[in-house]
RNA sequence: UCCGCGUUAGCUCAAUGGUAGAGCAUGCGGCUGUUAACCGCAGGGCUGUAGGUUCGAGUCCUACACGCGGAGCCA
């Protein structure tokens, strides 16, 4: 076999001829010549097939290739404006490895559910190939961010006895002749432990949720990167939530051109995002929905609606801090200054895309947490390892939860959270 | 759980209560520079399911199923 060549190294390939292998994205004929364009998984290019050039044997192979046919093509490669990525392929020789059965996703347009129910072919698409890599360079940009500055990688167990917050609905499953378990909706109060072991962790992995909620920003499966770090305050880790932001958003922005240009994503929303981000109070961002004509009571949460109002006064992440400790988590810290307050911070994205992290600086007084968690009728027993953190050498420590897809969203510009991963699991489907 | 909207060819959509149509895809034919190519021909339908109104229902009514969007809840 001759070495393959891929589309994204034919730089250094001009002039030369070269073997490529993948699939048929499109074909279009002209009579003696046929234009294929051939999709790797690393770019497109335009293979130029003229009767005159190749064997008859050859010329048929090119006419029997269906789109996404797999394939193998042999040819010098040349500088071309007119064809897409810039590159052609004049070929000399087409080897067909498997003709392709009537491909459903045709060139024209199609709807989310037909799109959705063949998600395993719709990841082939121009667009999804395009997400998916900014999405992994996100989760790479994530990694290097906290490797760079010294946290370690602490993973939490997915399977939990209890419900770590005791708000949501979680998903619930017979674990042998232990009763009942859950898969976790967080990683974080695993993740206290491993601050005070290692200093700073974070935990990446994915999160369940198993609220019946059917909008474009509900995944029941999704991914959650969760830093957690000893010593840190309030003002601490929002200085580190915005420095992650930018240098994710930043990352992107530098290496991901191509990929925010498939997705006609407007980068100038994008270049923006630079520090310092604006830091409002709870009570002024009820001042602004109050001024907005919001009927909007003081003790509530942030509605979807509430959050865009907000972040439609920024041009960038807004982070909201001290909410009424009454619709935040029990493990949070009351505001020394007013005790009806929570030191908690939620950062809203840009352009209406919602809360994307969620933090506060922990409880670290043995005595409130136990009134707290009391309060908040939990199972003290289940919370008795969380409480011994308080017990030996308890300190001041924060952290917060990026959610990975809400992130990818907003970075790409896509409408729903569903095409932010690869298989989406949502309250009415769990395939394909 | 609640509130809207939708369901017609493989796909995207049309069709005053009166013979079910187009584009794309597929097949055949034509074209040596195409960019969702173009031109010609062909096949392709129990109009989501079950009732009802009517001389006549894709169209009007009722119920159900499924889907989409939103609310609540959340990252």
């Amino acid at each position: 076999m001759r070495p393959q060549v891929y589309i994204s190294d034919l730089s250094k390939h001009v002039g030369k001829s070269v073997t490529l292998k993948g699939w048929l994205y499109h074909r279009r004929s002209s009579g003696k010549v046929k234009f294929l364009i051939l999709r790797d998984g690393t770019g497109y290019l335009q293979c130029v097939v003229f009767k005159g050039n190749v064997s008859t044997e050859v010329f048929e192979n090119a006419e029997k290739l269906t789109q996404e046919s797999s394939f193998e093509i042999t040819g010098a490669v040349k500088l071309e404006p007119r064809a897409v990525g810039g590159y052609e392929l004049d070929a000399v020789d087409v080897k067909i490895i498997s003709i392709s059965s009537e491909y459903p996703i045709t060139p024209k347009e199609h709807g989310i559910e037909f799109l959705i129910d063949h998600r395993h072919l719709w990841v082939r698409s121009k667009k999804q190939v395009a997400v998916l890599k900014i999405r992994h360079r996100i989760v790479k940009a994530i990694r290097d961010f906290f490797d760079m500055r010294g946290f370690v990688l602490f993973d939490p167990p997915i399977i939990t006895p209890n419900a770590c917050e005791g708000t949501s609905t979680l998903f619930e499953f017979d674990y042998f002749d232990l009763g009942k378990a859950y898969l976790t909706q967080s990683g974080q109060l695993y993740a206290e432990a491993g601050a005070l072991a290692l200093g700073k962790v974070y935990t990446f992995g994915p999160t369940f949720r198993a609220e019946k909620s059917k909008t474009r920003r509900h995944l029941t499966e999704f991914w959650m990167v969760e830093p957690e770090m000893a010593f840190y305050d309030l003002d601490d880790n929002m200085d580190l939530a915005e420095e992650f932001l930018e240098y994710i958003v930043q990352t992107v922005l530098t290496e991901m051109r191509p990929e925010l240009e498939i997705l006609e994503r407007d980068v100038t929303k994008l270049e923006n995002i630079k520090r310092p981000f604006p830091r409002i109070s709870y009570d002024e961002a009820v001042q602004i929905l109050l001024e907005s004509g919001i009927d909007f009571e003081w003790g509530n949460d942030l509605g979807g609606g509430d959050e865009t109002i907000i972040s439609d006064k920024f041009d960038r992440p807004v982070m909201v801090h001290r909410y009424p400790s009454q619709v935040k988590a029990f493990y949070m810290k009351r505001d020394p200054k007013n005790d009806k307050l929570a030191l908690a911070v939620d950062v809203l994205a840009p352009e209406g895309y919602g809360e994307i992290i969620g933090g506060s600086q922990r409880e670290d007084d043995l005595d409130k947490l136990l009134h707290r968690i009391k309060e908040h009728n939990l199972p003290q027993e289940s919370f008795e390892w969380y409480l011994d953190l308080r017990r030996y050498g308890s300190v001041p420590h924060s952290g917060f939860g990026l959610g990975l897809e809400r992130t990818v969203s907003w970075i790409c510009g896509i409408e729903h959270l569903r095409e932010a991963i690869p298989f989406p699991r949502m309250i009415y489907r769990n395939t394909p």
